[in-house]
DNA sequence: ACAAATAAGATATGTTTAGTCTTATATCAA
DNA sequence: TTGATATAAGACTAAACATATCTTATTTGT
């Protein structure tokens, strides 16, 4: 895998959504400067997310974004994986058929439990505990 | 982070040599065709192998490439930084100053805690490891 | 001296990333 | 119903990176 620049501001745009309270409509603009993101390059990001149900968005104005649900039904790696996809540490294990060798592979193997490993952690960690750890670190 | 193919190339190319046997000499072209790995660029990534200590090169007639310590002592974490550096899941984790917020932030000990396990994983695999597990898969 | 083999640097080529630009569409409010 | 505000969607661009290959030099054994 490959955490690019879409997928951190993936996160950071769904964690500013989260800390300004789950119901909030927020607008483009303002979760652009808060959280630092170029603000056509968030168009984009949000346009994935509200496709995959994570948010929803408002045109026109006084649109803006809002979460669709409670932060703590969002996964890390369920906003990371719609911004770039399967997390996959090395292609064989994403698609077997990509190297004939895959099925009596060695390798292989470690690269699929890694993986596994990998998401199972950051699908167990929720929006909700991102700020409440927040909360921790500040207070 | 992401296996590149030169990182995959890398753990075919260790893993053949610790095939033929702790101490043999295998010449460049052996490993290249016998391990599916284009020519020149496996002289590239042996080089860097080198570098690190894990295998040694053998110039001028009759030369090529060997391990220069047991498979039990060579991990694949060690193989893959040694092409395509520390493993980083998010860019802050390597370098806290590229993000201004990085010790404030939630987020960051997140990336940090899954990039240590994934980490202590890979270096947990040894190429003796694989070899077993090459002969438990065949026989 | 010659042949075999790797070293090292330059040079493509293709893909991905990161971001911008443009035009169209939706919504609110006067 | 018109204008201002805001997002949608697709085309486009520039830079970075990955994946090699080519060329010339150097090393080594016979
Ligand atoms: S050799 Fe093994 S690890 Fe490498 S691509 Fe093929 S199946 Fe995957
Ligand atoms: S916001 Fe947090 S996770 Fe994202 S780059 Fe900065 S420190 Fe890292």
């Amino acid at each position: 895998m490959r955490l690019t620049r879409a997928g951190e501001y993936a996160v950071r745009c769904v964690l500013y959504l989260a800390r300004r309270g789950p119901g909030a409509l927020v607008s483009r603009k303002e979760v652009a400067e808060e959280a630092d993101i170029p603000g056509q390059f968030l168009a984009k990001i949000a346009q994935q997310l509200a496709r995959q149900g994570i948010i929803e968005i408002m045109q026109g104005a006084g649109g803006g974004y809002r979460l669709s649900t409670d932060p703590d039904r969002i996964t890390m790696l369920e906003v990371i994986e719609t911004i770039i996809g399967e997390i996959a540490l090395n292609d064989c294990v994403l698609r077997p058929g990509s190297c004939g060798n895959s099925d009596i592979c060695a390798v292989h193997r470690v690269w699929g439990e890694a993986q596994a490993r990998l998401r199972d952690h950051l699908n167990g960690v929720t929006f909700a505990d991102l700020l409440a750890e927040e909360e921790r670190l500040r207070g």
